[in-house]
RNA sequence: GGCGGCGUAGCUCAGAGGCCAGAGCGGGUGAUUCAUAAUCACCGUGUCGUGGGUUCGAGUCCCACCGCCGCCA
């Protein structure tokens, strides 16, 4: 095994929605590692990309009107182009329908079958046909006799169907043993102690295939079955670098490194992958790192409030580097954060603007004015000089350890403390009155060391904040590939080479102007987006006929006129209105209904009624217009 | 319901039996003027969630309770 090889993953994203601002944050922190680790010299393979089969996401192609693979084709799309925009560095982007990855789960299970870990049982489950999905025991709601999904409060079905089962029960003692073996195999501790809780109780066996729907990864031997989702997403892992097709290159990155996660898919990752690697006799990855979530503003990330979010609002307002500082900086790194957009101008403002952009931009200032803008060469240093070098030389080593630890908020605070030294040294050396009392060599001096730490500390934020970095190398004219030596040693600096005096590094932001801001970017839970509004197609329809469904009370049949096509809608309106009102009638219709069927007859859309205690009345139009027109 | 965690300064958190309980941010005062009104120094008695207990001594250990959270069922 190469030791300088470094092998890190984000979860695959699942597509039924839109990158938001969650899964921007993981996989920034993994970017952070990744830059960090090829810092320190490592080559990494920094992998990432998105979970594409699984009933939920033919669904939210259906509800889209499209086929399931040009659904998934754009919303890859979005998610590649949002880290392209975010400067993710990633050297691959898997997607669980690339045909190499569906070969590789093939072959995988192929394996866990072969090697006897893997029988035919029977399923049972409770099921929701119109959400079809599956519900265990004690998530379905239970409503006197009757048994609800808990997402669509409708009653779900006793479901017996035939399976594959992976034999999990049978690795518990190994992942014990595993764990045991090795303590930081999953972190934080909190989270590891959860998954112990859950060996130590006995593992039940996987169902790992699935007969009712189509979408996803057929079973060779069995292609009436379709691979479960999440045995098919966890496989990316290893298919991305050549498992079943490219053994050599798999052998130099297996085992990954980090599987950096969030918490939520930890019993995945730390148990059930385990198991699978185990089942094909693969060495476990070294760590699964299972990270917080973010509130946004003090609020949860819903779906739908998630996408009101797009992490791109706040960088191109305020840049990247500076929203991957607050991110590691602000959450502890492994908790629970919240992401508050006043907190990131507090850290913007205060660390980046003052103690960092500021300590740069006083000591270039002065380089210009009295060294021509040409680096001075540092003579003999004096006590505070040593304390700085001292200074410095404890922070990087401690920096370094925390990095490899992967506690990067300390890291950085550690930094900051530093920054706040050398503006101190800075202070108390006083250059601008050595420069009245014309002591240029030693103002020199106190220039090189102040310019040589502000390069120390750009190498080292150069994971977290690589375009200031970038700019502050440019600054000093530092054009090498900047290296873990170059932390080692003092005196990287030439003496002699330009040095630029310009615009600040980070421009502040006034609290004052915020506040409208976050306004617009807080969502009340019970108000809705223009966009989700826009969502609802509300029609004009002229009703063509009408009649009383035999044997209710209530449903009366329409045929509407939708202008390009005639339409079946079922509607409760009998005890209100008889079929011959209705006809010829303009009224307004939700077009993008989910079909629902009705004592038998199909319905394909809702119609619109004001209701009153006992009073119903029909919504229509002021006027005639012609019908299908779409109502905003 | 079971197991676990958390509750400490206005905010975010550190501290895990023992001198006056800490840091950063915010706020205040002073110094300074090279710099983006920036930096540096100084300034915090806070029921350490509540009530009991152990101990010479408890944020720090034990028990109960309240509140929040996580995992599992």
């Amino acid at each position: 095994m190469n030791l300088l090889k470094f092998y890190i993953t984000t979860p695959i994203y699942y597509v039924n929605s839109e990158p938001h601002i969650g899964s921007a944050y993981t996989t920034i922190i993994a970017d952070i590692i990744a830059r960090y680790k090829r810092l320190m010299g490592y080559e990494v393979f920094f992998l990432t990309g998105t979970d594409e089969h699984g009933q939920k996401v033919y669904q939210a192609a259906q509800q889209a009107g499209k086929e399931p693979k040009e659904f998934c084709d754009e919303l890859a799309e979005k998610f590649k182009s949002l880290w392209k925009e975010l400067e993710i560095t990633n050297d691959h982007f898997v997607r669980t329908t690339d045909d190499y990855h569906v070969r590789t789960v093939q072959i995988f299970v192929e394996k866990m079958i072969e090697n006897g870990d893997v029988y035919k049982g029977v399923y049972k489950g409770w099921y929701c046909i119109p959400c079809e999905t599956y519900w265990n025991e004690d998530e379905v709601i239970r409503d006197g006799s009757s048994v609800l999904c808990p997402e669509c409060k409708r009653p779900v079905k006793w479901l017996e169907e035939e399976n594959y089962f992976f034999r999990l029960s049978k690795y518990r003692d190994a992942l014990l043993k595993h764990y045991e073996e090795h303590p930081d195999f999953v972190e934080p501790d909190f989270r590891k102690n959860e998954m112990l809780k859950i060996l130590e109780g006995g593992l039940k066996d996987l169902s790992i295939t699935r007969t009712t729907f189509k979408w996803g990864v057929p079973l060779p031997r069995d292609p009436s079955h379709v691979i479960y989702v999440w045995v098919d997403a966890l496989i990316n892992y290893v298919s991305a670098i050549g498992y079943g097709w490219d053994e050599e290159t798999f052998k130099k990155w297996w085992p990954a490194n980090v599987h950096l996660i969030g918490k939520e898919i930890n019993r995945f990752h730390s148990i059930v992958w385990p198991a699978m690697l185990m089942s094909v006799g693969l060495p476990l990855p070294e760590k699964v790192f299972a990270h917080g979530w973010l509130t946004v503003n003090g609020q949860k990330i819903s779906k739908s409030l998630g996408n009101a979010i797009d992490p791109r609002y706040f960088v191109n307002k305020y840049g990247n580097d500076v929203v991957r500082y607050y991110l590691v900086r602000e959450i502890s790194f492994g908790k629970d954060g919240d992401f508050s957009e006043e907190k990131l101008v507090g850290r913007l403002n205060s660390d980046l603007a003052n103690d960092y952009g500021n300590l740069l931009h006083r000591a270039t200032a002065m380089v210009q004015k009295y060294f021509n803008g040409s680096l001075p060469r540092p003579s003999e240093g004096e006590g505070i000089d040593n304390w700085l070098k001292e200074r410095y030389f404890q922070t990087k080593d401690e920096y370094l350890k925390l990095m490899d630890s992967y506690k990067l908020t300390e890291a950085l605070e550690k930094l900051w403390l530093f920054i706040a030294d050398v503006n101190k040294y800075f202070n108390d050396t006083q250059p601008w009155v050595l420069a009245k009392e014309n002591k240029m060599d030693r103002l020199g001096t106190v220039l090189y060391n102040t310019l040589e730490t502000i390069l120390k500390v750009a190498i080292m934020t150069s994971p977290v904040m690589p375009d200031t970095s970038e700019k502050v190398f440019g600054r000093l004219s530092f054009d090498a590939k900047p290296s873990l030596e170059h932390l080692e040693e003092w005196g990287v600096l030439k003496p002699g080479s330009a040095v630029k005096h310009g615009e600040p590094l980070f421009q502040k932001v006034e609290v004052q102007n915020l506040k409208k801001v976050v306004e617009t970017v807080i969502v009340e839970e019970n108000t809705i987006t223009i966009d989700e509004f826009s969502k609802v197609d509300l029609r004009v329809a002229k009703v063509v006929e009408a009649e009383r469904i035999p044997n209710s009370r209530k449903l009366i049949r329409l045929v509407v006129d939708l202008g390009s096509e005639k339409r079946q809608i079922v509607a409760g309106i009998a005890e209100h209105y008889t079929p011959e009102e209705l006809v010829g009638k303009n009224i307004i219709v939700v077009a993008n209904l989910k079909p629902a069927k009705l004592m038998g007859y199909e319905s394909r859309g809702m119609l619109l009624a004001a209701k009153h205690g006992e009073t119903l009345r029909l919504l229509t139009v002021d006027g005639d217009i012609a019908p299908g027109a779409k109502i905003s």
